[in-house]
DNA sequence: TTGAAAGCGCTAACAA
DNA sequence: TTGTTAGCGCTTTCAA
């Protein structure tokens, strides 16, 4: 990798502004010190020249680090590009440069980039995606989290409240609930799911409200098929060959991700199954294509990019005694991939 | 923004496994002049403590900038992040953080991020996405990277050719013809083409392969209505109100990408033309969903995950004399979305 | 092959 | 309000 090469430093700035190094730092970064009317002038300065901080030598001095570590399950999931583009957004207008890097769905992988996160010395630590239900690797993270924030870094969550760290909570059980009831409402009573890797806490809460929605009409939980599989479009085409095959009589297929969804729509359409006539299909998230698919994909709406503005805002407020929460609302959106139950 | 805190540093690593800073240094670096032998020891204690160099002090001292500055229109268009999801991907391996910014397809806003990723002293500098039909501002982009460059920095761009520097180049040309071809193979003869802005070079190598094909059977390109309008879903959208108002009697409609393609096939949707029945539509890119949507669409597919790929593998190369450039291959996929030309 | 010491460009005590 | 100066943690001459 190359070397950084000679560039104009704040010496120079200094020198041409007539002052000392001192007052030049003071004035660019804001610092109170200095007479509004030295500073205004060094600013001049430095923008004539077009003069850029190192942020090397500035973080390594001791000031801040001006970066943005966000940490997604898969950035061309639509899901996680539409969060990461209202960090990048946030990040842009607050000058952050935002690093980021995939967890791959690893617990253990995403440990090893938080970590890495870490050394890197960014300021901000940002994590979206679902957590996992394994409790020592949660709490091998926490302790990560926490000695970085003791440290001085910041970190916000999206969508996991196992962390003891500020976090943006989308409304994962209210919207399953949703998604229930509105089956059940369209007098569906074969519903199956497709549910991801039960490892996933994501999963397990969306779950919950469909299995609350059930038990508020007094039915039974435990007669309702949940296939898991991967929380992927591929997930979806696979759970559904299998709910095909067990449970032929299904109506209504509960996808807990719009990803999946996709795949269960996917593979209904190869059979000729048609939707939503013969079977319902739910999905969970409304990415910006849910609308574009055949049929259109009623879905519960989570406003991705603002989760990913609002993580970061709460990140770079000022550190609050305890963990903020910014639960998130949700919306069932009805379009065509949900009818009456067949006869 | 916070401090970084206190960690464990060089000195300390070199302390312990006995040798002096310098000697800890050329160890972990992997400089010679240092006994295989002491080198392994140092390697090794550093590996026990969990020593992570400082990337701050370590680029402050004029050793190598390890992240990677990538330049994107939007991330969470499909056709960008799948080409981060490449780019990350071979970062990862490589131990290579990717700082990701967004251009907004804003020329001036774009030159402004690339200022920015050089004044952060990223080592690498990856671009992808259109270039735009402005020499002037194409001029001071590349005059700007060339600097870069001989400073020691790396660039690679993805699907920009004006820029003098190492070239991942998707065939936008052949691509286009192809579309052409394959719709006047189907009979149709009155085609219409939803282009993105006139300012992006990608619009006119596509364009231009279109028109090509036009030119091989004989036809004149100038009677073929082409409609400029944002590059983007939305974009297709109003492109598509303008030709069936101007055009009732089209019977294909070109999009020169599958976000505007998405727009067309919603508002013939929406005024229940059918497809391809009544009208054919193709896209270009070949984005995960165009497989999804109803009906599914005929496209030309772009290894967008290799574009990533490629652009840092290039890019982490030796410099070479001049700059290489690496075409990559395209493929039309027929789909449900084009038939027979009516009648 | 190894070590001592001089910066890299900046911030933050401390002094004036 | 301003300037002087001592580091931040590392790489890299230069000497040994």
């Amino acid at each position: 990798m190359p070397k950084p090469g000679p560039r104009l430093r704040l010496v120079d700035v200094a020198e041409r502004a007539g002052v000392s190094l001192a007052t030049a730092s003071r004035s660019l970064t804001g610092r109170d010190g200095v007479s509004e009317e030295v500073a205004s002038r060094v600013r001049q300065v430095a923008a004539e020249l077009g003069y850029v901080a190192n942020p090397y030598a500035r973080t390594l001095a001791g000031g801040a680090s001006s970066s943005v570590g966000l940490v997604v399950h898969q950035v061309d999931d639509p899901y996680f590009s539409e969060i990461a583009g209202g960090v990048i957004q946030v990040a842009g207008e607050q000058g952050l440069m935002v690093q980021i890097c995939h967890s791959g769905r690893d617990p253990h992988y995403e440990l090893r980039q938080i970590r890495h996160l870490i050394a890197q010395r960014v300021g901000v630590i940002i994590i979206a995606g679902s957590g996992y239900n394994d409790p020592r690797i949660e709490a091998e993270t926490k302790a990560e989290l926490t000695a970085f924030q003791s440290l001085g870094g910041r970190v916000a969550v999206i969508g996991r409240h196992a962390l003891g760290v500020d976090a943006v909570l989308p409304d994962n059980e209210a919207g399953g609930r949703a998604l229930g009831a509105h089956l059940l409402d369209l007098g569906h009573r074969r519903i199956a799911v497709a549910a991801g890797t039960g490892g996933l806490t994501t999963v397990t809460d969306r779950m919950a409200g469909v299995l609350g929605a059930l038990r508020d009409r007094g039915l039974d939980p435990a007669e309702m098929p949940v296939v898991h599989t991967d929380f992927t479009r591929d997930g979806g085409c696979r759970a559904t060959e299998r709910i095909l095959r067990d449970h032929p009589d299904t109506t209504a297929i509960i996808a807990l991700n719009d990803a999946m969804a996709m795949g269960v729509l996917s593979v209904l359409r190869g059979q000729k199954i048609p939707v939503p006539k013969r079977m319902s299909v739910v999905g969970f998230d409304d990415v910006s294509v849910a609308a574009d698919l055949a049929p259109s994909l009623t879905t519960v709406r989570l406003p991705m990019t603002d989760l990913g503005r609002m993580a970061l805002e709460l990140a770079l407020k000022p550190k609050s005694a305890r963990a903020r929460r910014r639960p998130t609302g949700h919306r069932l959106v009805v379009r065509d991939s949900t009818g009456p139950a067949p006869r």
